[in-house]
DNA sequence: GTTATCGGACCTTCAAACTG
DNA sequence: AGTTTGAAGGTCCGATAACA
């Protein structure tokens, strides 16, 4: 089954999804409320075999319709998926369900950094190992990914905007803020298109943070919603109905973002 | 080419188990 | 009381099937 649905409507807008609409992009990043985790260089500059990535970011509860395709959803209600599918007012939470009690659950191993001999090897030496981007870790995808990604994410900087000859600022009114690689500098898509990423995971991303020497701070349109909210952090940016520019400019499609935990918001 | 389906990896939540 | 553990329950990636 492929997931053309991501690509298209279903709008997961996966890593190879040149974002055929303008709402992808913007929605399924910033919609989860999560930034995007990106790399400050283009895959092949990195040690391709450890492509750290961040946690993926769920929202808490999706969408009935969303939860049935299995698709990402949105914190807004309605959340973009079923406003793309035109049936708003059937986006609804899904229920779920309590989390059952008294269930006994024996002895716990404790794994404090001593005693974890035998069980758990995997989890404890990520942050020194992993950070040291050594070139005979397992391919990524294959284990365990590691969970430290050795870049700190740069505010500010997000790839998921689309390729910036897509927005062009005088046409539209806005100015671009992250400028393409330059040609010689983009991913090839040489065998493995747009997202050989072994481990599935988002492929680093193409676009550099720019700073825009001109024009006034951008002034993006949001979207609207039929109830009038809007959607906080969505971002719409005109570009074609069809993207297909610079070969694959993926406009990468997933929410990855090591964000600091939102607080987590029930208190114990 | 598109959209629909869904297996399963990944993530979050939170009670039980544990500790001081 | 607080902290840690770890599994239940959840989201949604990404592969595949079906269709136009
Ligand atoms: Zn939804
Ligand atoms: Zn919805």
């Amino acid at each position: 089954m492929a997931s053309p649905d991501d690509k298209s409507l279903d709008g997961d807008d996966p890593p190879d999804s040149p974002s055929s609409n303008a709402l992808e992009p913007a929605m399924t990043m910033q919609s989860v409320g999560y930034s995007m985790h990106m790399y400050p260089f283009p895959s092949h500059m990195l040690p391709q075999q450890q492509l750290p990535r961040s946690k993926r970011r769920q929202v808490k509860n999706a969408c009935t319709n969303c939860q049935k395709a299995c698709k990402k959803c949105d914190d807004a209600r309605p959340c973009l998926r079923c406003v793309k599918y035109g049936v708003s007012e059937e986006c609804i939470d899904s229920q779920r369900k309590e989390r059952k009690k008294g269930v006994k659950r024996g002895p716990y191993k404790k794994r404090d950094g001593k005693d974890r001999a035998g069980s758990s090897v995997d989890q404890a030496d990520v942050t020194s190992q992993d950070l040291a981007v050594s070139n005979s870790g397992p391919p990524p995808g294959s284990g365990s990914p590691p969970l430290v990604a050795p870049f700190m994410p740069i505010p500010g900087y997000f790839a998921q905007y689309p390729p910036a000859h897509l927005m062009k600022p005088m046409e539209n009114g806005l100015y671009p803020q992250y400028l393409p690689v330059s040609q010689h500098m983009q991913l090839s898509s040489h065998g493995g298109g747009p997202e050989a990423e072994p481990g599935g995971y988002p492929p680093p991303h193409q676009y550099y943070p720019a700073f825009v020497p001109f024009g006034p701070p951008p002034v993006y349109p949001f979207i609207s919603r039929h109830d009038g909210q809007v959607p906080q952090n969505y971002m719409i940016f005109p570009m074609h109905p069809k993207v297909g520019g610079l070969n694959d400019l993926t406009s990468e499609g997933q929410g990855w973002d090591e964000e600091a935990e939102e607080g987590s918001d029930k208190a114990s």
